[in-house]
DNA sequence: ATACATTCCTGATGCAAATCATGTTTTTTG
DNA sequence: CAAAAAACATGATTTGCATCAGGAATGTAT
Protein backbone atom coordinates (compact mmCIF):
# COMPACT_ATOMS: atom_id res chain seq x y z
CA UNK A 1 0.00 0.00 0.00
CA UNK A 2 3.10 2.11 0.24
CA UNK A 3 3.44 1.69 -3.47
CA UNK A 4 0.10 2.91 -4.31
CA UNK A 5 1.61 6.67 -2.70
CA UNK A 6 4.70 6.04 -4.80
CA UNK A 7 2.40 5.06 -7.83
CA UNK A 8 0.14 8.54 -7.67
CA UNK A 9 2.84 10.50 -7.51
CA UNK A 10 4.63 8.92 -10.18
CA UNK A 11 1.43 9.18 -12.20
CA UNK A 12 0.77 12.81 -11.35
CA UNK A 13 3.97 13.59 -12.81
CA UNK A 14 4.01 12.00 -15.78
CA UNK A 15 0.18 12.80 -16.67
CA UNK A 16 1.16 14.62 -19.67
CA UNK A 17 2.83 11.88 -21.29
CA UNK A 18 0.17 9.36 -20.42
CA UNK A 19 -1.54 7.25 -23.26
CA UNK A 20 -4.51 6.59 -21.01
CA UNK A 21 -6.27 8.98 -19.18
CA UNK A 22 -9.48 9.22 -17.48
CA UNK A 23 -11.05 12.58 -18.23
CA UNK A 24 -14.23 13.63 -16.29
CA UNK A 25 -17.07 15.96 -17.20
CA UNK A 26 -18.42 18.24 -14.77
CA UNK A 27 -20.42 20.29 -17.85
CA UNK A 28 -23.77 19.09 -16.53
CA UNK A 29 -23.34 20.87 -13.13
CA UNK A 30 -23.51 23.69 -14.75
CA UNK A 31 -26.85 23.41 -15.91
CA UNK A 32 -30.39 24.90 -14.48
CA UNK A 33 -32.91 22.61 -12.91
CA UNK A 34 -34.49 23.25 -15.71
CA UNK A 35 -32.34 22.06 -18.16
CA UNK A 36 -31.29 19.32 -16.26
CA UNK A 37 -34.69 18.60 -16.62
CA UNK A 38 -34.68 18.62 -19.98
CA UNK A 39 -31.76 16.95 -20.73
CA UNK A 40 -33.38 14.08 -18.59
CA UNK A 41 -36.45 13.63 -20.97
CA UNK A 42 -33.97 13.09 -23.72
CA UNK A 43 -32.17 10.46 -22.68
CA UNK A 44 -32.13 7.05 -22.56
CA UNK A 45 -29.76 4.63 -20.58
CA UNK A 46 -28.45 1.67 -22.28
CA UNK A 47 -26.50 -1.29 -21.60
CA UNK A 48 -23.99 -2.84 -23.17
CA UNK A 49 -22.44 -6.42 -23.38
CA UNK A 50 -18.41 -7.08 -23.14
CA UNK A 51 -17.57 -6.67 -27.07
CA UNK A 52 -20.41 -5.22 -28.40
CA UNK A 53 -20.11 -2.02 -30.54
CA UNK A 54 -21.77 1.25 -29.40
CA UNK A 55 -21.08 3.77 -32.19
CA UNK A 56 -20.31 2.90 -35.23
CA UNK A 57 -17.93 5.03 -37.35
CA UNK A 58 -19.82 6.42 -40.34
CA UNK A 59 -23.12 6.65 -38.94
CA UNK A 60 -24.65 9.55 -38.35
CA UNK A 61 -24.79 11.69 -35.04
CA UNK A 62 -27.90 11.57 -33.27
CA UNK A 63 -26.35 11.42 -29.82
CA UNK A 64 -23.87 11.68 -27.25
CA UNK A 65 -22.30 8.88 -25.14
CA UNK A 66 -21.49 9.75 -21.57
CA UNK A 67 -20.39 6.65 -20.12
CA UNK A 68 -21.89 5.45 -16.74
CA UNK A 69 -20.03 2.24 -15.93
CA UNK A 70 -17.68 0.12 -17.71
CA UNK A 71 -14.79 0.71 -20.35
CA UNK A 72 -15.14 2.07 -23.90
CA UNK A 73 -12.77 1.45 -26.59
CA UNK A 74 -12.58 4.97 -29.30
CA UNK A 75 -11.51 3.66 -32.23
CA UNK A 76 -10.29 4.69 -35.87
CA UNK A 77 -11.07 2.47 -38.37
CA UNK A 78 -9.64 2.86 -42.02
CA UNK A 79 -9.62 -0.67 -44.22
CA UNK A 80 -8.70 -3.65 -42.12
CA UNK A 81 -6.53 -1.42 -39.83
CA UNK A 82 -7.37 0.57 -36.75
CA UNK A 83 -6.07 2.81 -34.25
CA UNK A 84 -7.37 3.28 -30.39
CA UNK A 85 -8.01 6.78 -29.91
CA UNK A 86 -8.51 6.31 -26.38
CA UNK A 87 -9.79 4.59 -23.37
CA UNK A 88 -13.12 6.23 -22.16
CA UNK A 89 -13.85 5.44 -18.51
CA UNK A 90 -17.22 6.71 -15.95
CA UNK A 91 -17.83 10.25 -16.46
CA UNK A 92 -16.54 10.51 -19.50
CA UNK A 93 -18.25 12.20 -23.32
CA UNK A 94 -17.91 10.13 -26.04
CA UNK A 95 -18.98 11.98 -29.30
CA UNK A 96 -18.52 15.53 -28.69
CA UNK A 97 -16.12 16.07 -32.01
CA UNK A 98 -19.62 15.57 -33.93
CA UNK A 99 -21.07 18.68 -32.37
CA UNK A 100 -20.19 20.64 -35.73
CA UNK A 101 -23.51 20.74 -37.65
CA UNK A 102 -21.46 20.06 -40.77
CA UNK A 103 -20.09 17.25 -39.42
CA UNK A 104 -22.82 15.05 -38.05
CA UNK A 105 -21.10 11.57 -38.52
CA UNK A 106 -19.29 9.55 -36.19
CA UNK A 107 -15.52 10.00 -36.83
CA UNK A 108 -14.75 6.55 -34.75
CA UNK A 109 -15.93 3.04 -33.36
CA UNK A 110 -16.68 3.05 -29.89
CA UNK A 111 -16.72 -0.26 -28.27
CA UNK A 112 -17.10 -1.83 -25.12
CA UNK A 113 -13.57 -3.69 -23.35
CA UNK A 114 -16.14 -5.07 -20.40
CA UNK A 115 -20.01 -4.17 -19.67
CA UNK A 116 -20.84 -0.73 -19.82
CA UNK A 117 -23.55 1.33 -19.20
CA UNK A 118 -24.11 4.75 -21.32
CA UNK A 119 -26.34 7.46 -21.44
CA UNK A 120 -27.16 8.33 -24.87
CA UNK A 121 -28.15 12.19 -24.76
CA UNK A 122 -29.73 13.88 -27.72
CA UNK A 123 -27.01 15.71 -29.69
CA UNK A 124 -29.35 18.45 -30.15
CA UNK A 125 -29.92 19.23 -26.92
CA UNK A 126 -26.21 19.39 -26.18
CA UNK A 127 -26.50 22.19 -29.06
CA UNK A 128 -29.13 24.29 -27.79
CA UNK A 129 -27.56 24.39 -24.22
CA UNK A 130 -24.48 25.38 -25.68
CA UNK A 131 -26.15 28.12 -27.08
CA UNK A 132 -28.23 29.08 -23.93
CA UNK A 133 -25.60 28.08 -21.30
CA UNK A 134 -22.37 29.78 -21.55
CA UNK A 135 -20.56 28.16 -18.71
CA UNK A 136 -22.18 25.18 -19.62
CA UNK A 137 -20.75 25.67 -23.46
CA UNK A 138 -17.00 26.32 -21.51
CA UNK A 139 -17.14 23.07 -19.41
CA UNK A 140 -17.52 21.62 -22.83
CA UNK A 141 -14.60 23.09 -24.25
CA UNK A 142 -12.45 22.08 -21.28
CA UNK A 143 -13.43 18.41 -22.41
CA UNK A 144 -12.52 18.76 -25.61
CA UNK A 145 -8.95 20.82 -24.85
CA UNK A 146 -8.13 17.83 -22.17
CA UNK A 147 -9.10 15.20 -24.49
CA UNK A 148 -6.98 17.28 -27.05
CA UNK A 149 -3.89 17.40 -24.81
CA UNK A 150 -4.03 13.68 -23.81
CA UNK A 151 -4.37 12.38 -27.19
CA UNK A 152 -1.19 15.29 -27.82
CA UNK A 153 1.16 12.79 -25.10
CA UNK A 154 -0.37 9.42 -26.24
CA UNK A 155 0.63 10.86 -29.90
CA UNK A 156 3.86 11.48 -29.06
CA UNK A 157 4.38 8.13 -26.89
CA UNK A 158 3.32 6.04 -29.91
CA UNK A 159 5.66 7.85 -31.98
CA UNK A 160 8.72 8.59 -30.55
CA UNK A 161 8.82 5.46 -27.78
CA UNK A 162 9.82 2.20 -28.70
CA UNK A 163 8.15 -0.97 -27.59
CA UNK A 164 9.49 -1.13 -23.62
CA UNK A 165 9.00 2.24 -23.18
CA UNK A 166 5.70 2.31 -24.48
CA UNK A 167 4.17 -1.06 -22.64
CA UNK A 168 6.38 0.86 -19.04
CA UNK A 169 3.59 3.63 -20.04
CA UNK A 170 0.30 1.51 -20.74
CA UNK A 171 0.81 -0.35 -17.45
CA UNK A 172 1.35 2.92 -15.60
CA UNK A 173 -1.37 4.39 -16.51
CA UNK A 174 -3.67 1.48 -16.65
CA UNK A 175 -2.77 1.46 -13.01
CA UNK A 176 -2.80 5.35 -12.20
CA UNK A 177 -5.18 6.35 -13.98
CA UNK A 178 -8.00 4.20 -15.11
CA UNK A 179 -7.64 0.89 -12.09
CA UNK A 180 -6.24 3.61 -9.69
CA UNK A 181 -4.21 0.39 -7.33
CA UNK A 182 -0.64 -0.69 -7.90
CA UNK A 183 -2.24 -4.36 -7.96
CA UNK A 184 -5.67 -5.08 -10.39
CA UNK A 185 -7.51 -7.71 -12.87
CA UNK A 186 -6.60 -6.27 -16.29
CA UNK A 187 -9.47 -6.95 -18.59
CA UNK A 188 -7.94 -6.51 -21.58
CA UNK A 189 -6.17 -9.60 -23.61
CA UNK A 190 -2.59 -9.44 -24.66
CA UNK A 191 -4.01 -8.55 -28.04
CA UNK A 192 -5.73 -5.58 -26.84
CA UNK A 193 -2.63 -4.43 -25.04
CA UNK A 194 -0.79 -4.84 -28.25
CA UNK A 195 -3.43 -3.14 -30.08
CA UNK A 196 -3.41 -0.25 -27.66
CA UNK A 197 0.36 -0.11 -27.88
CA UNK A 198 0.56 -0.08 -31.25
CA UNK A 199 2.61 -2.97 -31.41
CA UNK A 200 2.33 -6.82 -32.28
CA UNK A 201 1.08 -9.15 -29.96
CA UNK A 202 3.83 -11.78 -29.78
CA UNK A 203 6.21 -7.89 -29.10
CA UNK A 204 3.65 -7.10 -26.02
CA UNK A 205 4.04 -11.09 -24.38
CA UNK A 206 7.99 -10.51 -25.19
CA UNK A 207 8.26 -7.35 -23.38
CA UNK A 208 5.66 -8.20 -20.50
CA UNK A 209 7.84 -10.98 -19.59
CA UNK A 210 10.85 -8.81 -19.42
CA UNK A 211 9.48 -6.56 -17.73
CA UNK A 212 8.96 -9.32 -14.94
CA UNK A 213 12.10 -10.96 -15.00
CA UNK A 214 13.49 -7.55 -13.97
CA UNK A 215 11.34 -7.63 -11.65
CA UNK A 216 9.23 -4.62 -12.41
CA UNK A 217 6.16 -6.37 -13.04
CA UNK A 218 4.08 -9.47 -11.73
CA UNK A 219 1.73 -11.26 -13.35
CA UNK A 220 -0.53 -13.75 -12.98
CA UNK A 221 -2.85 -14.44 -14.99
CA UNK A 222 -4.86 -11.86 -15.58
CA UNK A 223 -3.74 -10.19 -12.93
CA UNK A 224 -1.00 -7.11 -12.74
CA UNK A 225 1.18 -6.22 -10.17
CA UNK A 226 3.54 -2.65 -10.50
CA UNK A 227 6.30 -3.59 -7.99
CA UNK A 228 8.62 -1.13 -9.25
CA UNK A 229 7.17 2.02 -10.58
CA UNK A 230 9.73 4.26 -10.63
CA UNK A 231 11.83 1.55 -12.61
CA UNK A 232 8.73 1.81 -15.47
CA UNK A 233 8.67 5.48 -15.08
CA UNK A 234 12.55 5.48 -16.01
CA UNK A 235 11.98 3.03 -18.50
CA UNK A 236 8.86 5.04 -19.89
CA UNK A 237 11.60 8.27 -20.53
CA UNK A 238 14.02 6.76 -21.87
CA UNK A 239 13.20 4.31 -24.25
CA UNK B 1 -4.05 22.76 -64.92
CA UNK B 2 -6.12 20.36 -65.43
CA UNK B 3 -4.34 18.39 -62.96
CA UNK B 4 -5.10 20.66 -60.51
CA UNK B 5 -8.61 19.60 -60.93
CA UNK B 6 -7.65 16.21 -60.45
CA UNK B 7 -5.75 17.14 -57.58
CA UNK B 8 -8.39 19.21 -55.66
CA UNK B 9 -11.08 16.02 -55.93
CA UNK B 10 -8.32 13.89 -54.94
CA UNK B 11 -7.44 16.23 -51.80
CA UNK B 12 -11.32 16.27 -51.08
CA UNK B 13 -11.68 12.15 -50.83
CA UNK B 14 -8.67 11.96 -48.36
CA UNK B 15 -9.49 15.11 -46.43
CA UNK B 16 -9.68 12.60 -43.34
CA UNK B 17 -6.27 10.62 -43.29
CA UNK B 18 -4.62 14.11 -44.47
CA UNK B 19 -1.30 14.73 -42.42
CA UNK B 20 -1.88 18.18 -42.72
CA UNK B 21 -4.76 20.90 -42.99
CA UNK B 22 -6.16 24.06 -43.27
CA UNK B 23 -8.89 24.66 -40.54
CA UNK B 24 -9.68 28.32 -40.54
CA UNK B 25 -11.66 29.98 -37.97
CA UNK B 26 -15.09 32.10 -38.55
CA UNK B 27 -15.41 32.33 -35.33
CA UNK B 28 -15.74 36.36 -34.55
CA UNK B 29 -18.31 36.58 -37.19
CA UNK B 30 -20.84 35.50 -34.46
CA UNK B 31 -19.61 38.24 -32.29
CA UNK B 32 -21.53 41.87 -32.29
CA UNK B 33 -19.87 45.23 -33.46
CA UNK B 34 -19.38 46.16 -29.52
CA UNK B 35 -17.70 42.49 -28.90
CA UNK B 36 -15.54 42.87 -32.37
CA UNK B 37 -14.66 46.08 -30.31
CA UNK B 38 -13.44 44.47 -27.27
CA UNK B 39 -11.65 41.98 -29.16
CA UNK B 40 -9.68 44.75 -31.17
CA UNK B 41 -9.07 46.90 -28.43
CA UNK B 42 -7.41 44.09 -26.37
CA UNK B 43 -5.53 42.72 -29.37
CA UNK B 44 -2.08 43.15 -30.44
CA UNK B 45 -0.14 42.70 -33.76
CA UNK B 46 3.06 41.14 -34.03
CA UNK B 47 4.81 39.81 -36.96
CA UNK B 48 7.91 37.38 -36.49
CA UNK B 49 10.59 36.36 -38.57
CA UNK B 50 10.97 32.22 -40.03
CA UNK B 51 12.25 30.56 -37.32
CA UNK B 52 11.32 32.35 -34.36
CA UNK B 53 9.43 31.34 -31.68
CA UNK B 54 6.11 32.55 -31.16
CA UNK B 55 4.48 30.48 -27.83
CA UNK B 56 7.23 28.24 -25.80
CA UNK B 57 5.60 24.82 -23.87
CA UNK B 58 5.63 25.52 -20.38
CA UNK B 59 4.73 29.31 -20.53
CA UNK B 60 1.28 31.02 -19.17
CA UNK B 61 -1.21 31.01 -21.99
CA UNK B 62 -2.23 35.00 -21.41
CA UNK B 63 -2.85 34.74 -25.42
CA UNK B 64 -4.75 32.97 -28.06
CA UNK B 65 -3.12 33.41 -31.08
CA UNK B 66 -5.06 34.00 -34.39
CA UNK B 67 -2.50 33.72 -37.95
CA UNK B 68 -3.13 36.51 -39.89
CA UNK B 69 -0.41 35.44 -42.49
CA UNK B 70 2.71 32.96 -43.04
CA UNK B 71 2.85 29.47 -41.44
CA UNK B 72 2.98 28.20 -38.29
CA UNK B 73 4.72 24.44 -37.13
CA UNK B 74 2.73 23.46 -33.71
CA UNK B 75 4.81 21.01 -31.50
CA UNK B 76 5.42 19.36 -28.62
CA UNK B 77 8.63 19.05 -26.64
CA UNK B 78 9.88 16.38 -24.15
CA UNK B 79 13.35 16.22 -23.61
CA UNK B 80 15.41 16.60 -26.50
CA UNK B 81 12.74 14.79 -28.84
CA UNK B 82 9.74 16.38 -30.24
CA UNK B 83 6.47 16.03 -32.33
CA UNK B 84 4.48 18.14 -35.02
CA UNK B 85 1.27 18.38 -34.10
CA UNK B 86 -0.53 20.45 -37.13
CA UNK B 87 0.77 23.21 -39.12
CA UNK B 88 -1.36 26.21 -38.95
CA UNK B 89 -2.11 28.61 -42.04
CA UNK B 90 -3.95 31.58 -41.96
CA UNK B 91 -7.11 32.37 -40.34
CA UNK B 92 -6.29 29.14 -37.97
CA UNK B 93 -6.61 29.70 -33.81
CA UNK B 94 -3.67 28.58 -31.63
CA UNK B 95 -3.75 28.00 -27.60
CA UNK B 96 -7.81 27.01 -27.77
CA UNK B 97 -6.38 24.04 -25.83
CA UNK B 98 -4.83 26.49 -23.11
CA UNK B 99 -9.20 27.85 -22.52
CA UNK B 100 -9.34 25.98 -19.34
CA UNK B 101 -8.57 28.24 -16.27
CA UNK B 102 -7.04 25.13 -14.53
CA UNK B 103 -4.94 24.38 -17.42
CA UNK B 104 -3.69 27.91 -18.50
CA UNK B 105 0.04 26.90 -19.76
CA UNK B 106 0.94 26.13 -23.28
CA UNK B 107 1.02 22.44 -23.99
CA UNK B 108 3.46 23.00 -26.96
CA UNK B 109 5.83 25.18 -28.76
CA UNK B 110 4.59 27.12 -31.81
CA UNK B 111 7.26 28.68 -34.23
CA UNK B 112 7.16 30.51 -37.29
CA UNK B 113 8.35 28.36 -40.56
CA UNK B 114 7.93 31.72 -42.90
CA UNK B 115 7.97 35.27 -41.87
CA UNK B 116 4.41 35.08 -40.11
CA UNK B 117 1.75 38.15 -38.04
CA UNK B 118 -0.05 36.83 -35.60
CA UNK B 119 -2.69 38.69 -33.84
CA UNK B 120 -2.25 38.08 -30.08
CA UNK B 121 -5.80 38.35 -28.38
CA UNK B 122 -6.33 38.12 -24.37
CA UNK B 123 -7.34 35.08 -23.78
CA UNK B 124 -9.08 36.37 -20.95
CA UNK B 125 -11.48 38.30 -23.40
CA UNK B 126 -11.80 35.07 -25.13
CA UNK B 127 -13.33 33.42 -22.37
CA UNK B 128 -16.00 35.60 -21.57
CA UNK B 129 -16.75 35.98 -24.93
CA UNK B 130 -17.22 32.14 -24.86
CA UNK B 131 -19.69 32.59 -21.54
CA UNK B 132 -21.61 35.30 -23.17
CA UNK B 133 -22.07 34.49 -26.93
CA UNK B 134 -23.30 30.85 -27.82
CA UNK B 135 -23.00 31.38 -31.11
CA UNK B 136 -19.49 32.00 -30.80
CA UNK B 137 -18.48 29.24 -27.97
CA UNK B 138 -20.58 26.96 -30.40
CA UNK B 139 -17.78 28.25 -33.38
CA UNK B 140 -14.81 27.53 -31.18
CA UNK B 141 -16.18 23.74 -30.03
CA UNK B 142 -16.22 23.05 -34.03
CA UNK B 143 -12.75 24.51 -34.41
CA UNK B 144 -11.61 22.12 -31.52
CA UNK B 145 -13.41 19.83 -33.23
CA UNK B 146 -12.09 19.53 -36.87
CA UNK B 147 -8.45 19.97 -35.02
CA UNK B 148 -8.89 16.85 -32.56
CA UNK B 149 -10.37 15.08 -36.09
CA UNK B 150 -7.96 16.47 -38.61
CA UNK B 151 -5.14 14.83 -35.46
CA UNK B 152 -7.11 11.75 -35.78
CA UNK B 153 -5.69 11.51 -39.06
CA UNK B 154 -2.31 12.60 -38.81
CA UNK B 155 -2.52 9.94 -35.98
CA UNK B 156 -3.78 7.09 -38.21
CA UNK B 157 -1.40 8.01 -40.69
CA UNK B 158 1.79 8.07 -38.58
CA UNK B 159 1.31 4.92 -37.11
CA UNK B 160 0.05 2.98 -39.71
CA UNK B 161 1.70 3.91 -42.49
CA UNK B 162 5.60 3.11 -43.63
CA UNK B 163 7.89 5.92 -44.88
CA UNK B 164 6.39 6.02 -48.68
CA UNK B 165 2.72 6.58 -47.34
CA UNK B 166 3.15 8.38 -44.92
CA UNK B 167 5.55 10.93 -47.35
CA UNK B 168 3.06 10.59 -50.02
CA UNK B 169 0.26 11.97 -47.80
CA UNK B 170 2.10 14.94 -46.68
CA UNK B 171 2.96 16.12 -50.37
CA UNK B 172 -0.70 15.72 -51.18
CA UNK B 173 -1.42 17.40 -47.86
CA UNK B 174 0.45 20.52 -48.83
CA UNK B 175 0.27 20.52 -52.32
CA UNK B 176 -3.70 20.13 -51.48
CA UNK B 177 -4.45 22.20 -48.09
CA UNK B 178 -1.84 24.70 -48.00
CA UNK B 179 -0.13 25.71 -51.45
CA UNK B 180 -3.42 24.81 -53.06
CA UNK B 181 -1.46 24.19 -56.33
CA UNK B 182 0.16 20.84 -58.06
CA UNK B 183 3.46 23.03 -58.35
CA UNK B 184 4.63 24.94 -55.34
CA UNK B 185 7.69 26.26 -53.50
CA UNK B 186 8.38 24.17 -50.33
CA UNK B 187 9.14 26.29 -47.51
CA UNK B 188 10.44 23.29 -45.57
CA UNK B 189 13.82 21.96 -45.72
CA UNK B 190 14.06 18.13 -46.10
CA UNK B 191 14.65 17.60 -42.28
CA UNK B 192 11.57 19.43 -40.97
CA UNK B 193 9.56 17.27 -43.65
CA UNK B 194 11.64 14.39 -42.24
CA UNK B 195 10.31 15.72 -38.66
CA UNK B 196 6.85 16.79 -39.89
CA UNK B 197 6.69 12.62 -41.16
CA UNK B 198 8.32 11.17 -38.17
CA UNK B 199 10.98 9.04 -40.45
CA UNK B 200 15.17 10.14 -40.28
CA UNK B 201 15.76 12.55 -43.04
CA UNK B 202 17.75 10.25 -44.98
CA UNK B 203 14.66 8.18 -45.50
CA UNK B 204 13.38 11.06 -46.96
CA UNK B 205 15.56 12.24 -49.27
CA UNK B 206 15.40 8.50 -50.29
CA UNK B 207 11.68 8.23 -50.69
CA UNK B 208 11.81 11.49 -52.50
CA UNK B 209 14.13 10.53 -55.08
CA UNK B 210 12.51 6.88 -55.42
CA UNK B 211 8.73 8.91 -56.11
CA UNK B 212 10.85 11.11 -59.12
CA UNK B 213 12.42 8.13 -60.35
CA UNK B 214 8.47 6.65 -60.67
CA UNK B 215 7.31 9.94 -62.12
CA UNK B 216 5.12 10.94 -59.53
CA UNK B 217 6.70 14.22 -58.64
CA UNK B 218 9.04 16.41 -60.14
CA UNK B 219 11.61 18.24 -57.87
CA UNK B 220 13.59 21.11 -58.57
CA UNK B 221 15.78 22.39 -55.96
CA UNK B 222 12.65 23.92 -53.39
CA UNK B 223 10.14 23.41 -56.31
CA UNK B 224 7.71 20.57 -55.86
CA UNK B 225 5.46 19.05 -58.70
CA UNK B 226 3.19 16.78 -58.28
CA UNK B 227 2.75 14.91 -61.78
CA UNK B 228 0.98 11.86 -61.06
CA UNK B 229 -1.77 12.58 -57.77
CA UNK B 230 -3.51 9.47 -58.24
CA UNK B 231 -0.78 7.26 -58.36
CA UNK B 232 0.48 9.13 -54.97
CA UNK B 233 -3.10 8.58 -53.92
CA UNK B 234 -2.65 4.76 -54.12
CA UNK B 235 0.93 4.65 -52.24
CA UNK B 236 -0.85 6.50 -49.52
CA UNK B 237 -3.79 3.98 -48.96
CA UNK B 238 -1.24 0.79 -49.85
CA UNK B 239 1.62 1.50 -47.74
C1' DA C 1 -14.91 -36.11 -21.11
C1' DT C 2 -13.79 -34.93 -25.89
C1' DA C 3 -13.29 -31.75 -29.53
C1' DC C 4 -12.55 -27.16 -30.83
C1' DA C 5 -11.32 -22.50 -30.47
C1' DT C 6 -8.88 -18.81 -28.23
C1' DT C 7 -5.38 -17.00 -25.82
C1' DC C 8 -0.78 -17.21 -24.44
C1' DC C 9 3.95 -18.14 -25.26
C1' DT C 10 8.65 -19.12 -27.62
C1' DG C 11 12.14 -19.44 -31.17
C1' DA C 12 13.74 -18.45 -35.95
C1' DT C 13 13.74 -15.45 -39.91
C1' DG C 14 13.27 -11.26 -42.65
C1' DC C 15 12.90 -6.59 -43.53
C1' DA C 16 12.04 -1.59 -43.21
C1' DA C 17 14.11 2.08 -41.70
C1' DA C 18 17.33 4.25 -38.39
C1' DT C 19 22.03 5.11 -37.82
C1' DC C 20 26.67 5.81 -39.24
C1' DA C 21 30.06 7.48 -42.37
C1' DT C 22 31.37 10.46 -45.87
C1' DG C 23 31.02 13.39 -49.80
C1' DT C 24 28.74 17.20 -52.43
C1' DT C 25 26.16 21.18 -53.01
C1' DT C 26 24.01 25.28 -51.40
C1' DT C 27 23.48 28.96 -48.19
C1' DT C 28 25.02 31.97 -44.67
C1' DT C 29 28.22 34.91 -42.57
C1' DG C 30 32.34 37.43 -41.26
C1' DC D 1 35.12 36.66 -51.68
C1' DA D 2 36.61 33.03 -48.77
C1' DA D 3 35.35 30.37 -44.86
C1' DA D 4 32.04 28.12 -42.22
C1' DA D 5 27.75 26.11 -41.73
C1' DA D 6 23.89 24.11 -43.08
C1' DA D 7 21.29 21.34 -46.34
C1' DC D 8 21.31 17.62 -49.58
C1' DA D 9 22.70 13.16 -51.08
C1' DT D 10 24.15 8.11 -51.18
C1' DG D 11 26.25 3.83 -49.73
C1' DA D 12 27.17 0.43 -45.84
C1' DT D 13 25.82 -1.33 -41.46
C1' DT D 14 22.88 -2.24 -37.63
C1' DT D 15 18.72 -3.09 -35.23
C1' DG D 16 14.15 -3.17 -33.51
C1' DC D 17 10.28 -5.31 -34.37
C1' DA D 18 6.93 -7.63 -37.32
C1' DT D 19 6.04 -11.80 -39.26
C1' DC D 20 6.05 -16.69 -39.53
C1' DA D 21 5.68 -21.20 -37.55
C1' DG D 22 4.57 -24.12 -34.11
C1' DG D 23 3.43 -25.51 -29.31
C1' DA D 24 1.26 -25.19 -24.52
C1' DA D 25 -2.42 -23.68 -21.77
C1' DT D 26 -6.88 -22.12 -21.02
C1' DG D 27 -11.57 -21.67 -22.05
C1' DT D 28 -16.00 -23.09 -24.46
C1' DA D 29 -19.21 -25.92 -26.71
C1' DT D 30 -20.96 -30.56 -27.61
Amino acid sequence: MQNSKVLSSIVERIKTSCTVSNISCSCFDHLTEEQKELVERNQVIVEYKKGEVIVKQGTFTSHILYICEGLVKVFYEEGDQSLILRIASPKSLIGLTSLPTNQNIFQYTASAYVNTTVKLIDINIIRKLILENGRFASAIIDVLSEVAMQKNGRFFCLNHRQAFGKLADIILCLAGNIFKTDKFELLLSRKELAELSGMSTESVIRTLKSFQDDGLIRINGKTFEVIDPEGLMKICHLG
